[in-house]
DNA sequence: CATGAATGAGAGTTCATTCAT
DNA sequence: GATGAATGAACTCTCATTCAT
């Protein structure tokens, strides 16, 4: 059972995430978070003393459970392609979400101090592709490609679009291009209907 | 002939470019330039009332200068695969060289109200590579491909790259692989050497 | 028998009297005083609710068991010279270990409202001395000398370098002066070897 | 000609130096300064960065005029026992007005840090009644004495005093007890009608 | 035009104090 | 009684912005 304390902090948490979505981590005041998890100037000190430390909390615990990383799936001998599939879905999702996004957040974060944790999600992103392309190619699944390129494009196109979609209005075509593109590059078959 | 009031205006403008350029946009206050720009408060103030005037005003700068936009060479009739590899060139010294682009301050300034401009930025890059590989296209030099494919991987995983690279360390390699990446797409020759 | 409420009581005193002697009455909050008894906010609250009552408390508990009050040993018919030495003796001791005293807290408590309490310490320490030297004078252990005078000397050079040394670090020599100086002034022997 | 912003700071330093002398050191905030300066928070911030450093400012201030020093009339040949009277005269006028003095301020001030400034004046003090007693020894002028006691005496009882009177009521005579005590150590005359 | 002292709003932070458990 | 989470007032400090010189 969690504590009362607990139970706070988890909330504080959450109402700050939207927050840090919404508008990045600079613009963040103390007061705002104040507002959004209806708490006092005190009351939230004594969980957190600074949007920094705040934050961290979050990166710390989106760490934690972490959605996708294929490595459970590839265990039960599941098809690459259908991990694959499964993966784009859910990056195409989150591409068309990214309001909720802490990418802009993370940035700011990241520009004014630590960058330890966003080097960290950065090697976890690239180890699990890696993995999974170098796993479909054992397979015979996925044609012979270079995967530390297809790797690069992966993740910075899918970064890329979750940047810019935030300010630029985009269409469902140009979010299903990135899928249908990585796609393309790992499966032999001549369609890919996505798009 | 420009007035000494306009040189003071483009001096500001250049030594606010850098600290946009390191710090993103919400973290540079009015005083922060006084002080790059080695002015006075109401100095300052009497050019730009605002670090969103400013940066305005830098934008407006960047994008009267725009640097490559391949149509006067397409019309010269030059070859499209080499207007694309000194694209490609541009790109790479681009990718190398983040902590040099207003990237962040750009989502920064777009996350809190005017996105015009952004969406022009948007569409003109849009637009420019469409172009170009449909003229490549038409030329024979290009294979056919999806356009609106290939343009979204291309300003997609630029972009991604310029971001991460900020905060990253990033080699070479993974800077190579965006224009490798693009090349291969486009151009049937077997080989890339840029790689 | 004590209650364990007496007994809390009790040591909250003890705990906070460290605290006001280090570092004067102002700076200490609350806080600090629930850090120093190990007790919560509320527990310290149901026992005093105010360093101002705390501090009385302790000044309070102070002044029952004042140390040397010389009625006694007069009484008992004592030599005024050897009470004398021994209250020289206590009060080098004292000198030596101002950063025991209360000294400073007192006079910001005071600054900022009652000081019935102080003017209760004082009138004592005149009394008692008043009465010691009268009392030598009486028995023609002591010179004739003006006691209001020598009062004054020995209870504000006493104050004096408890002050000070606090913050200035005071020599074995400059706190001997003071007890040598004061036995000078009332036996009439040629030496005293104090120093 | 002192220019504006110079006049301010003088003007500030003035008005905190009542508060000082009323307050002490801890219980003054900056904003209580504003006020009392007739200046907004970040006008006097532009001037003073905290108490700490304009209470600084005062002592070197302070420092600078330091009032007697005896020196010049020393070397002027001035009488030694006019000189002692002088600067009695001047002891007891600061006595009697002990709520401008800074004693509790410093000792407040020194509490919680640098002591530096504070050993300066003392050992100032001590040199320049040092050195009046021997000159007044070397004319014949004073009693042979013991130099460093009767400094000691005198540097403390007068402290003890200032700090005192300002908590409990002090008569002139008790004020006066103390001028006459020093004179009489080193005058041979049998009189001193200060009391 | 430029200067820089000054204003004042507002963010960050700390505590005395309360109160449900 | 004791606990400690929460409140809210007050303080420190920083800047955008103004304005007399």
């Amino acid at each position: 059972m969690s504590s009362k304390k607990e139970k706070t902090r988890e909330f504080i948490l959450d109402a700050s995430y939207a927050l840090f979505a919404k508008q990045g981590f600079n613009r963040i005041t103390m007061k705002d978070i104040c507002e959004a998890a209806n708490l006092s100037r005190g009351g939230l000190y004594s969980h957190f003393s600074s949007t920094r430390e705040l934050f961290e909390a979050i990166l710390e615990k989106i760490n934690q459970k972490e959605e996708m990383n294929f490595y459970e799936e590839m265990e039960q001998g599941i098809s690459a392609t259908q991990i694959l599939d499964k993966a784009l879905a859910l990056m195409e999702d989150e591409m068309n979400h990214a309001e909720d996004s802490l990418s802009l957040a993370m940035y700011e974060y990241a520009g004014s101090g630590e960058t330890v944790l966003m080097e960290h999600f950065n090697k976890m992103g690239e180890a699990k592709w890696t993995a999974l392309i170098q796993y479909g190619m054992e397979r015979g699944e996925f044609q012979r490609v270079n995967v530390a390129e297809i790797v690069t494009i992966i993740l910075y196109a899918y970064q890329g679009v979750r940047m810019w979609s935030r300010i630029v209005p985009m269409t469902q075509e140009t979010i299903q291009s990135i899928a249908s593109h990585i796609r393309k590059q790992l499966i032999k078959e001549k369609k890919y209907n996505g798009i």
